[in-house]
DNA sequence: AGTATATGCAACCAATTGGTTTCTCAAATA
DNA sequence: TATTTGAGAAACCAATTGGTTGCATATACT
């Protein structure tokens, strides 16, 4: 099961949990209570979160403590980082339509 | 059919076609030849990613280029802000653990 | 010791996904 | 006009997803 960044963000329970726990860390229990679903069903979040590292476990006696390891959200940010800099550039529509027509005609 | 931009992204091949497109609009027979699956499956990720607007159409004849919403990109920049100000700070993990443990015992 | 609580895991299920093949249609070309 | 070409739509399929219920286990509490 090849999991990445990408694939757990894209569901937006799972980006919730992400939102929730990014400043403090939190129990399935907990997290649970926030949400209309089971918690078995926050658990199978927090394992995919946590096969892409993006979640980080800490064992508290019979509790855990999910927290989100925030380095892992640069992933996503150093992707962007390609397209950010056509945007600032300020590439807009109308650039692009030119430099796609003149492109047309060869 | 809800499609939002997360999930968009969450595919590796529609990633791969948001970088492809990025600088210069490509028909979906230019963008198939650089993968391994049929035009149509391309065709059905053009879909998806005009439908959550990352993607607009301009019709060439009879040929249809699609070219990168590049602004929409920035739907994901905004959600990574509220990281972004984590990470900044320098809220390093060792932060993390002191706040939890601290909540903990109450 | 016995009970309650916190959690993970497995089995199951319906819906969605990413792909295919086949078909149709419109535009370009011979 | 006939044929080729570019593209979307539909039907189909296997795999994955997000959820459920039920169970097992370890820790805490009485």
């Amino acid at each position: 099961m090849r999991r990445d960044v990408f694939q757990a963000i894209a569901d937006p329970t799972r980006r919730a949990i992400i939102g929730l726990i990014a400043l403090q860390a939190m129990t399935p229990n907990a997290i649970a209570e926030h949400f209309d679903i089971t918690r078995q069903a926050v658990s199978k979040h927090l394992r995919i979160l946590t096969e892409c590292e993006l979640v980080k476990q800490e064992q508290q006696g019979r509790e855990i403590y999910y927290q989100l390891q925030v380095n892992k959200m640069k992933a996503i940010d150093k992707w962007l980082d390609q397209f950010r800099k056509i945007w600032e550039n300020r590439f807009d529509q109308l650039d692009h339509l030119l430099s796609t027509t003149k492109n047309h005609k060869k």
